[in-house]
DNA sequence: GCAAGGTC
């Protein structure tokens, strides 16, 4: 009996000869340079072979056999119409230099009794095999046909992959088949109808190659939207109050050790301002919990290509290509499993003890491997996802010699897959709550008790940070009390690993050829590589915007720089192998909705020309000074990655005073230097108050972080215009396709609100999910559409009382809606309050977006309430009429006392208490209607009537939002309200 | 001169 073995690669040919001969084998050569037969004889059981020797040869192709491409009257670009090609005949051919290798194939073949295909275990391997007996079939129409289905050269495997080889699966080959056809059909249309529309029209353009790819687009698509958010990208300043205190730990040792606010931070500068006020006044912290948890720390999954490319770019900063290049070579030389594989768990008789085994030779790792062995391993965890073709990719042998970067991938399997046999890390957390004036903050420290993966996994950090002794009611006054700001961050641009990461979730390319994808953008000029110190970041160039917003422009259905389509076609080609449809059918479908694209491609392809005319020529220089800004403002290290806090202590002023938005470091600790008159005047009078009255250096930088509530007023009106410019742009008509976000939720809309961008006031769309857990979709709003909410929103819930129409101009109902809309024009948010307190169990309409894209729109339903209706998060207050009447705390901002306006006392002392000539109740949270009301209006500071009825309304700006309530702030900051109406 | 997916 003769056996024909076939691989995908020669390599793998000889991996198999070694195990399968058991070392005893001859070769001859083959008509290729790169092929060799090998011949021994293998016992091979029934019922495939007779239980004793068989002539075995086993030889190799080169991937696949065959190649397509049109025929004669169609191959060249000026034969016919781009839009023939979806119907042209397509040739399936041996290419001249693969002709050796089916010679090779043809010669063996003719006197075998069985042809087993060795290729890989995928959809590809499939196809590959079905070539591979074609080819051999035609020369010996009675050889039998089996294939050999195996993940990693481990003798066990390969010996069974021999004795258990099955059938080929026809349908996965078909699926590839169809995938082909579809692929140079749609590649080559497209291609040629872009690259010779652009080269008659863009002299820069005469001898590039403008090419469209199912693949390259979406990759393209990923880079460009990344790119639009940066751009889009507006910090937003937050408040937060910080506390510390110094203790010494066990050891004797002064330890800082800060706390969080519970209230995280708010994007509301007077709230802030307030609650820090009172905890300033009254520091005392009381413990009010001491908790003691044990915690774990996961130990990693077991490792696919997507994270086996990711992490190597990260921890090793290669580049994902490369890992995998590395990767597949130890493969070939049988140190690793294969790795190309999506799966993150193991079946359950794998064999981890012969393999951490092999390990404990490593100088490095040995020891480690050898307490596995002994008693320390733990099956690893199991991820949710399964290729049914391969295992998680681990080492399969140790290896001692290898060169630089290939020791370095190894090493990182290797790691990871002893890691994932381990037992997680273990440690306890102690959580400290303390309560300041009504505040709750919280700190906590980590003490490790087994490390456990982590002692052989140096990737992964967790320290000890051990918490100083606290005990529930004790007291004491912390170091530091401070009202500090930040600034939201700005997102980055993509790195290779994340755009790697993005093209696996959304199903773009296959593991193995992400990579490729990502150079043949690169190489096709639609993205550059821009180094920042040790990361690499992707940028669209000029062409690579003009293009994804020219198509992006003529409205599409499904865009083609979205991973839609690809989706569509993966999930297609599933049908096929799941035998609910044939090929014939998803061929025939996906072609006449590709011909109606191209139709309407074809027809408007004006507009993308003159797009990326736009960004080669006019615009695009514009980008690039805006660019260039926004990268020497990143470069003052206001954003980037920082998302921490810059300091009280006056910190705004200079920002305030200047009218900047935020995103800019210049703060000077001082707050005097370039500030104006009076800020500086301000500044004085608070520091004086803090030295004369508190005298610690902590109660002075609490009174300058006052001084800075009042001064940064300017940034609250900004802020303010700036809601109300996202809500006055709403007028135009809904735009009624209802967008769905690459996570098929749907997408939300935001409006580019950077002053200094050349999209300000563009609205767009994006995924609703929280900055870092987005899908990565973007797509610009079409022009003179309202991108102003999507379908579905999760907020319209049962039906909340009606509210009659309010007289505010600002917030008119429109229409026949009787449903309050807040500032962004969407269907405000019914709920009520949770929290403890007066309020409790009051109802309230409020924006419904997210913290961070929320306009500040808050009202209580009950218009005979307090109805305060401020902005921020009024409702979480213990009563109240809403944070708006607080906000007026910020009058006595000036370095007086709070009540009286006098100099030297902190309000609580205040000797002038009940004059009233500060309204005071903005400071009162919890205080109902405000206390030390004044009875004034709001609005115009005149008696009888509230500031909602007010006759004198000339629509001043007040901070607290509309209706404020009574006994709002003081004369002086009803005055300066006047001042600045709008 | 086009695509994507194999491999050398």
């Amino acid at each position: 009996m003769k056996v024909l073995c076939v691989a995908e690669k020669p390599s793998i040919a000889k991996s198999i000869t070694e195990i399968l001969s058991g070392g005893h084998w001859t070769h001859r050569n083959s008509p290729h340079k790169y092929i060799r037969n090998y011949d021994f004889d293998y016992n091979l059981p029934p019922p495939l072979g007779q239980g004793r020797g068989a002539a075995f040869t086993v030889t190799a192709v080169l991937g696949h056999l065959t190649s397509s491409d049109f025929d004669d009257d169609h191959r060249k670009w000026s034969s016919c119409d781009p839009f023939a090609l979806f119907d042209a005949p397509i040739l399936t051919y041996v290419s001249k230099d693969l002709k050796k290798v089916e010679q090779n194939l043809q010669s063996e073949a003719r006197h075998a009794n069985l042809l087993m295909i060795w290729t890989d275990c995928d959809r590809e391997g499939e196809h590959i095999g079905s070539e591979v007996a074609s080819v051999c079939r035609r020369v010996n129409q009675n050889l039998i046909v089996k294939r050999a289905r195996f993940s990693a050269i481990i003798a066990a495997q390969i010996h069974q992959a021999a004795r258990q080889a099955n059938d080929l699966d026809v349908r996965q080959a078909d699926a590839v088949e169809a995938r082909i056809s579809l692929d140079l059909r749609i590649g080559a249309a497209f291609t040629r109808l872009m690259t010779m529309s652009l080269q008659v029209r863009i002299p820069e353009l005469a001898e590039q190659v403008v090419s469209y790819g199912p693949c390259q687009f979406p990759t393209l698509g990923f880079v460009v939207d990344q790119y639009n958010r940066e751009q889009s990208f507006v910090p937003e300043t937050f408040w937060y109050i910080y506390v510390c205190i110094e203790r010494t730990d066990e050891e004797g040792e002064v330890r800082t050790v800060e706390f969080k606010w519970r209230r995280n931070h708010l994007f509301d500068m007077d709230i802030a301002a307030v609650l820090y006020e009172q905890c300033a006044m009254d520091p005392e912290a009381t413990v009010v919990k001491v908790e003691t948890k044990p915690t774990t720390k996961w130990k990693p999954l077991p490792l696919t290509t997507v994270e086996l490319q990711q992490s190597g770019s990260r921890l090793l900063r290669m580049a994902p290509k490369r890992v995998l290049d590395i990767a597949e070579k130890l493969y070939q030389k049988g140190i690793l499993s294969y790795p190309r594989t999506e799966t993150d768990q193991y079946d359950r008789a794998f064999d981890f003890n012969s393999l951490i085994q092999k390990q404990t030779f490593d100088n490095q790792w040995g020891q480690y491997a050898r307490k596995l062995i002994d008693g320390d391993y733990q099956r690893p965890r199991n991820g949710k996802k399964n290729d049914k073709a391969h295992p998680p990719i681990h080492p399969t042998a140790h290896a001692g010699n290898l060169e630089a970067d290939e020791r370095r991938v190894f090493e990182l399997v290797t790691r990871r897959f002893l890691a994932s046999c381990s037992k997680n890390a273990e440690g306890k957390t102690t959580t400290a709550e303390i309560n300041i004036a009504d505040e709750i903050f919280h700190t906590s420290g980590l003490v490790i008790t087994q490390r456990n993966y982590l002692e052989v996994y140096p990737y992964d950090k967790w320290s000890d940070s051990a918490l100083p002794d606290f005990q529930e009611g004790e007291l004491f006054t912390p170091t530091i009390i401070e009202l500090k700001d930040g600034s939201t961050s700005r997102p980055n641009l993509l790195t290779e690993a994340d755009l790697v990461g993005l093209m696996d979730k959304n199903g773009i390319g296959t593991d193995a050829t992400i990579a490729e994808h990502i150079s043949k953008i690169i190489e096709r000029q639609y993205v550059n590589e821009k180094q920042e110190q040790k990361t690499k970041y992707l940028v669209p160039s000029q062409l690579g915007v003009g293009l994804v917003e020219g198509y992006d422009k003529i409205g599409f259905d499904r865009s083609l720089s979205k991973p839609h389509l690809r989706r569509e076609t993966e999930h297609r080609m599933q049908l096929v192998c799941d035998g609910a449809k044939v090929k014939r059918e998803i061929l025939d479908q996906t072609i006449d909705e590709y011909k109606e694209v191209f139709i309407r491609a074809r027809r408007d392809f004006e507009v993308v020309i003159e797009s990326v005319i736009d960004y080669l020529h006019g615009r695009g220089e514009a980008q690039e000074a805006l660019r260039a800004a926004a990268q020497s403002r990143r470069g003052r290290g206001a954003v980037r990655g920082d998302r921490g806090g810059r300091g009280g202590r006056g910190a705004a002023l200079p920002r305030g005073a200047r009218g900047n938005q935020v995103d800019d470091d210049e703060d000077d600790d001082d707050g005097n230097e370039g500030g104006p008159p009076r800020g500086g005047g301000r500044t004085r009078a608070t520091r004086g108050r803090g030295t004369s009255t508190r005298g610690t250096s902590s109660r002075g930088r609490g009174a300058r972080g006052a001084g800075a509530i009042e001064t940064s007023r300017g940034d609250v009106e900004t802020s303010r215009k700036r809601n109300f410019d996202r809500n006055s742009s709403n007028d135009g008509p809904p735009d009624d396709t209802p967008k769905r976000c690459n996570c098929d939720l749907p997408a939300v809309s935001r409006k580019v609100q950077k002053a200094d961008s050349a999209h300000v006031g563009r609205q767009f769309w994006t995924c609703q999910k929280p900055q870092g857990e987005q899908c990565g979709y973007f797509e610009w709003a079409e022009e003179g559409t309202s991108a102003s909410m999507t379908t579905g929103n999760a907020l319209s819930r049962s039906q909340p009382p009606a509210k009659k129409q309010r007289p505010s101009s600002r917030n008119e109902v429109r229409g026949n809606d009787q449903h309050i809309r807040c500032n962004c024009d969407l269907e405000a948010k019914f709920g009520s309050v949770m929290k403890d307190g007066p309020n409790k169990g009051k109802q309230f309409w409020a924006c419904p977006n997210n913290p961070r894209a929320s306009c500040g729109f808050f009202e209580w339903a009950d218009e005979n309430g307090a109805s305060g209706s401020g902005s921020g998060y009024a409702p979480g207050l213990s009563g109240g009429g809403g944070a708006g009447r607080s906000s007026a705390g910020g009058g006595n901002t000036g370095g007086e006392c709070f009540k009286c306006g006098q100099n030297g006392h902190w309000s609580k002392d205040c000797p002038n208490e009940g004059s009233g000539n500060y309204g005071g109740g903005g400071r009162t949270i919890s205080g109902g209607g405000g206390a030390g009301s004044t009875g004034d209006c709001f609005k115009c500071g005149g008696s009888g009537h509230w500031s909602n009825n007010c006759p004198n309304d000339g629509g001043g700006y007040s901070s607290g939002g509309r209706g404020g309530g009574r006994g709002r702030g003081s004369s002086k900051s009803r005055g300066r309200a006047k001042g600045r109406g709008r």
